[in-house]
DNA sequence: GTGGCTTTATTTAGTCCCAAAGTATCTATC
DNA sequence: GATAGATACTTTGGGACTAAATAAAGCCAC
């Protein structure tokens, strides 16, 4: 009658997860990292070699002591699937415990069709056949808000859904678990396995594309907020009678800075062409058009101002930008730092951030990490799916 | 050897706290309300009955099956001390476990002076002297932010305090646990307890007073931020280039709505002579005067926008305010009510405020409430001095 | 080299809390 | 007024995790 058993075995599957997605580590290092006794980690560690899910590799040069036995993974192969969904588009990818993308495919979608669950479903059914016995489980990445991670009902005004069941649906479709997120949330939960997560317990993640997002993490956790809806940064009111936003309110941050504002206002100022897209303005900067340049450090400053409400609001240890926006961030920092540094309490200005690297599969990577971190989850907060994620670790190590 | 031995024997505590703060509560109110099993509850209050901490009281009418036999605390007269610090008083009051104030008294304080912490804990001194042998601790609020409620090392510009010692100074004077905290945060933690915090689990409490804060209570545990500054809503920045702020930058939105904000503001417009406080403005405005009201809505309308901000950010089931400004809030709402909605998104629109009832004991009540609080801190938050706090609540428990 | 010192891992004894199953005592209904 | 159903509480038997003590195995200094 185990004390915890709703969240199933805890200790045992986040050694497992702990030793596929950082490699061979020593009990000691373990027993640090989860913040448990060496004791326990001796006794899970027996039982796991015990079942063959794990083995003692060589010893490692002592440090002036007892010098330390690394312990690694049997199996190999084992992985996720992540995808994004977004207005026109699903990206998919296939990632492995250590974080590595071996497979990313792009199809197109379209949410408005009445049977887009279904399509969705059959879409990623093919990706799943694939990886039969070797997959932990899928995660989808949503631009919207999602009531529970566990239930996987959907909000999502930009795909027009409406309390789409997507867990629901994608769980009997597929016959894996299924994790359904926020796409920028996703992104969050990756810096915090893979990412800045290591370093640092508390910290934003801010995304600039499309729209405007942030992800908060606190003490290791995701916090999602009551509604499932914390984070949306991109609908901070910023000027009393802005321009007219998409969420139907006005003046709100993305209205400003999001890609379709940065679009007319590059148009109005005669930097691109109507229709042009936002890689155009970004082309324009790049070859030296000062008023494009100026068009993306006007976007910095009032970005800095807004984060530095965030911060003050938050207290992060650290804030980390991402996002498709960001290879354009040495434009949007010329205004950036200045105006984040100056809207911050003076107390508050050592708040450091950071750009983290970005290419197209990251959003994807980042819904494939949820299910490779259900294994760290210690709040419940991935539900049932957590627990069978954690049972197919179980199962699936060591067979290879 | 006790599984969480830093943090003591939660359970237990958690308990007589429940009781002490609630009233009598049957076993299995106590499991609901702690979400322990009732297995536990049978368990420990066995050994609460058995040491005579707590006693069966009657029967309760049956609501369809066995009926619920009370439990209530043995004891009676234990309490805890409250004090806030502000820029020229300290206002102390005793407070007993149900929250009701039994003793309160304000003391002239000068915190520029160099023996300042040592004033303060003489004037605790005699306080604590009076409840010899009934006293859980001594809770202190600071407007100012504190790196963590257990060490108490304070950064309070605005008391001209850096890096003071309050805590370990404190402890010494008076050799009772003490428990710091912002000020803010100290009403949050009293709702937790008190108010809205029993029948939510996430909320804000929003302040408005001399400056503008905020409390963060996140699935019923207070958050403090990765430096214990989250919350200073008060330096949001509201406009680009507004008016300069005491915290050394601008346009933040203490600045533009704060009391000394306020005061200027109402005095360019000629409802208030020079020198004249914001009492002056608050009963122009109940007076009837047009300018006065329409001051004090401005500033509802620009709190609107800004709490529209942080709700975008945080997501929280309901919003609460209070502080001493709040008895002018009949003037406020007409600018804050549909400012506050019109910059949420349709989605947030549902996020609903409340108003709380406001005394001048109210900022001291706070303080108490984290001593009385401190046996639930189920995160370690309080940490020694909340530990001190539960071995007090057993061992004083039962003497009467 | 030999005794400290450090770090790692294991063993032991014990605490905390829980699930499951059983008991108690009431209301509702026929 | 039995029987069913609901709600409250207890008992029992573990399982998970821990602290403390112990063992193991290296480094360092003299």
């Amino acid at each position: 009658m185990p004390a915890q058993p709703a969240r199933g075995d805890l200790v045992p599957s986040s050694v497992l997860g702990l030793l596929g997605t950082r490699g061979p580590l020593s009990r000691a290092q373990i027993a640090r990292e989860l913040a448990i006794s060496p004791a326990t980690v001796t006794q899970t560690t027996k039982a796991l070699l015990a079942r063959g899910l794990v083995r003692e590799l060589d010893q490692v040069p002592s440090l002036g002591g007892r010098p330390a036995r690394l312990l690694g993974l049997v199996s190999t192969g084992l992985g996720a699937i992540g995808a994004k969904v977004t207005a026109d588009h699903v990206a998919v990818v296939h990632v492995a415990l250590d974080g590595s993308v071996d497979r990313s495919s792009v199809h197109p979608f379209d949410p408005d069709a009445p049977d887009a669950l279904d399509a969705l479903g059959n879409l990623l059914r093919a990706a799943v056949r694939d990886y039969e016995g070797q997959l932990l489980g899928v995660g989808v990445g949503i631009p919207g808000a999602v009531d529970g991670q566990a239930s996987g009902s959907v909000e999502a005004p930009t795909l027009g859904w409406s309390e789409a069941p997507v867990g629901r649906s994608l769980r009997a479709a597929l016959g894996v678990p299924v994790l359904v997120e926020n796409d920028v949330n996703t992104l969050a939960v990756a810096e915090r396995v893979y990412g800045i997560g290591r370093e640092h317990g508390s910290y934003l993640v801010a995304t600039i594309g499309r729209g405007i997002g942030c992800g908060i993490v606190i003490d290791g956790a995701l916090y999602r907020g009551a509604f499932g809806g914390a984070g949306e940064i991109g609908h901070i009111p910023m000027s009393v009678d802005g321009p007219e936003c998409a969420c139907g309110s006005r003046g709100c941050l993305e209205a400003h800075i999001g890609q379709a504002a940065l679009e007319r206002t590059a148009v109005e100022r005669r930097v691109i062409g109507e229709g042009a897209g936002v890689e155009a303005l970004h082309a324009a900067a790049d070859a030296g058009d000062a008023v494009a340049a100026e068009v993306l450090a006007e976007a910095g400053a009032m970005l800095g101002r807004a984060l530095a409400g965030v911060v003050h609001t938050l207290d992060p240890e650290v804030v980390v930008m991402l996002g498709e926006g960001i290879s354009a961030w040495r434009h949007w920092e010329a205004g950036f730092a200045p105006s984040f540094r100056r809207h911050l309490m003076p107390s508050r200005r050592g708040t450091s951030y950071l750009i983290d690297s970005w290419d197209e599969d990251k959003w994807a990577l980042g819904a494939a990490a949820l299910v490779l971190a259900s294994p760290f989850d210690q709040t419940g907060a991935t539900g049932d799916q957590g627990s069978l994620v954690r049972e197919r670790l179980h199962a699936a190590t060591g067979q290879a």
